[in-house]
DNA sequence: CTGGGTTTCAAACGTATGTTTCAAACAGAC
DNA sequence: GTCTGTTTGAAACATACGTTTGAAACCCAG
């Protein structure tokens, strides 16, 4: 009980402030408070709060990663031949989101919070971290936006990447926040499971729209 | 010469700083030693690191919001009665970013990072001091909106808003990393005019995409 | 029991931060 | 030139941080 209580605290604890606050904005002294542990307990188990960071993704990502996988794989088995279509792929990755086993009701919001920050935060180890833990899921996935988008350039697929990435990440690490706003302006209640259903098709769209003409400073004509 | 030239000198190197590496993460002793002022300086011009940050925003975004009140008045009154296109009226944003007077050649992509920034990392302070001094321009820009996307429910607008947001303030805040990212991976270098040129058909169609039907949580159907 | 490895704890360490102090340097008006 | 208010400068302040220390507490096989 005693050490795996005392590491399992931690994370959490820290799971939870870093989406909040970020990671530099979090004090170590925050974390062992709210876990009802000792300061030394995280250089103790963890070596640094650098390893703490990236013990807290490593956590919830690989679980995620694997269950993304079988997604991937049921979603190649199922259409022999023909690549999988856009809506379905992009399916695929909200479901083994959403469906991920949450240890609390704020599960999903925090996973996609802290995923934000990973890139938004200028953290050297943790992009190096992620890049040689998880690069092979990922690259995975952008193989198969890749075959169900390819009337793109490798370069406007690479950019509507990011733009899909920025709006799911910040959508989904304020969630709570967009939700409370809108059910006191329209009185309307959203779970996170429709939110991603909102965004899906938002997303899909945007990645297949028309590329610009290349006149691209130009205003578009009044007429 | 004294004293304006001091003051400048900081806003300068804060600002750039800032875009750099975040807020918490940039100290005063770098901004000072980077302005080759005193470090007592920002105190005594600004009085503290928050009021210095807010004097960067102010710098940049008080003029920017001008100029836009400005690309709108112009939008409105070209095309009278009817209300102005959603091209139209995301295309006066992104020119009015572009077209700011710049500092340096970083200056546009100092600009968004720093508005990415505001977004992203929790500084309650800088997001008090936003919205009660530009709310209004803000809200002139989502009017727009509304009256571009008629078809839209109030609750789909309200969520594909977010989702815009999210992929602008996302990109943007991280656009120096990912353009190095494209230029290593594929050999291209892009501006951050290119990279708007590329947002705003992404923004469009995604803001216009027929909205999802109700089977919210199901898979597409196989076939 | 007892002994040895593991985990906790309070305390301290060294460093970096934002801020303050107060004397010196400077500016312009008389 | 002298005085007055403003700006700079070097130094110190108090505080918070991540990390380390060494002794106590704990656990469990022998």
């Amino acid at each position: 009980m005693a050490q795996s209580d005392t590491v399992d605290r931690i994370l959490d604890a820290a799971e939870e402030l870093f989406a909040e606050r970020g990671f530099s904005e979090t004090s170590l002294r925050m974390i062992t408070s709210k876990a009802n542990v000792n300061l030394a307990a995280v250089n103790y188990h963890f070596g640094s709060k650098n390893a703490l960071i990236q013990a807290v993704f490593a956590r919830f990502l690989t679980p995620f990663c694997q269950t993304l996988e079988t997604a991937f794989d049921d979603l190649e088995a199922s259409c022999q031949e023909a690549p999988p279509s856009l809506d379905r792929t992009l399916w695929a990755l909200t479901e083994s989101a959403v469906r991920m086993p949450q240890r609390n009701e704020k599960g999903i919001s925090i996973f996609m919070r802290l995923l934000g920050l990973a890139y938004t935060q200028s953290q050297g180890h943790l992009r190096k971290f992620l890049e040689q833990e998880y690069s092979q899921t990922f690259g995975r996935f952008m193989a198969l936006l890749k075959e169900a988008t390819p009337q793109l350039s490798a370069v406007d697929r690479y950019w509507r990447i990011q733009f899909m990435l920025g709006a799911t990440a910040f959508t989904m690490s304020s969630s709570d926040a967009l939700r409370e706003i809108l059910e006191n302006k329209l009185g309307v209640e959203t779970s996170v499971q429709e939110i991603a259903a909102r965004l899906v098709p938002f997303l899909a769209s945007g990645l297949q729209a028309d590329v610009a003409v290349p006149t691209l400073l130009s205003k578009p004509s009044v007429a």
